[in-house]
DNA sequence: TATCATATGATAATAATTACTATTTGTCAA
DNA sequence: TTGACAAATAGTAATTATTATCATATGATA
């Protein structure tokens, strides 16, 4: 059965304390400040698990690494191709009648590439 | 200048020979039968450069694995989450009042996921 | 056909992630 | 509270996808 470690309760935290869409390695970094002796392997398998369990939630792999979401409420991003930032979008009903309603979808991901303000 | 090589011939015409988004390895393992001394980091390459030139798209990395497409018109995607397989979902129009379009975006790619028919 | 920029092939390097394993630690029952 | 044990951790090796490097080859152009 799962257990409650101080390791998960740190990472859990760490993600949402982050905030911004972060890597695997930008949690490891910021939860070894809390947690000098983490291993990198346990928050790897951390954030796989609570993402596999909806603790969290994952964007998708951008620039070669995965980010994750501490909000998993239903929502959308924009992701900028030049400096990978991820910003949130809010969520709009997309429509019922369309053909992919037959399939069996479990999750909708919705995401926009440009460039950001910043950028250009 | 860019050059007109046999091996980006091959690679694009495969790509289309295909069809069914493909990761570069499988183009790889599928250019190698035609040009049995073709080199990975030929196909990576011509891969990447026709992904930015737009002769091909891309899907994403699923599983790890970037996934290519022969099809460049506007279009969406279902993936399996157990066996990985990319089906095409036909473009449907988005609406235009949405915040977001007071970004500057290049590309909308929406991703259905959840378990196709023979996984389930 | 000579020139030269660009592409290729072969392979090394990198980066992200997962696998492995000895050790530690929550949890639960007595 | 303690003992037992399944599950998690730390540390590190291994794997996998992709990119970098560079000597050689080859389209394109004059």
């Amino acid at each position: 059965m799962k257990r409650n470690t101080m390791q998960r309760q740190i990472i859990l935290d760490s993600v949402k304390e982050l905030g911004n869409h972060p890597t695997a390695e930008q949690v490891y970094f910021y939860v070894s400040k809390k947690h000098p002796t983490i291993s990198k392997a346990t928050v790897y398998r951390n954030l796989a698990q609570a993402a596999s369990s909806g603790e969290v939630s994952t964007v998708g792999v951008i620039n070669g690494s995965m980010r994750f979401d501490h909000n998993t409420s239903d929502h959308f991003h924009f992701v900028c191709q030049r400096c990978y930032g991820l910003v949130d979008v809010p969520h709009f009903g997309l429509p019922d009648q369309y053909p992919f309603n037959e399939l069996n979808i479990k999750k909708v991901e919705l995401t926009l590439h440009g460039i950001c303000d910043q950028c250009r």
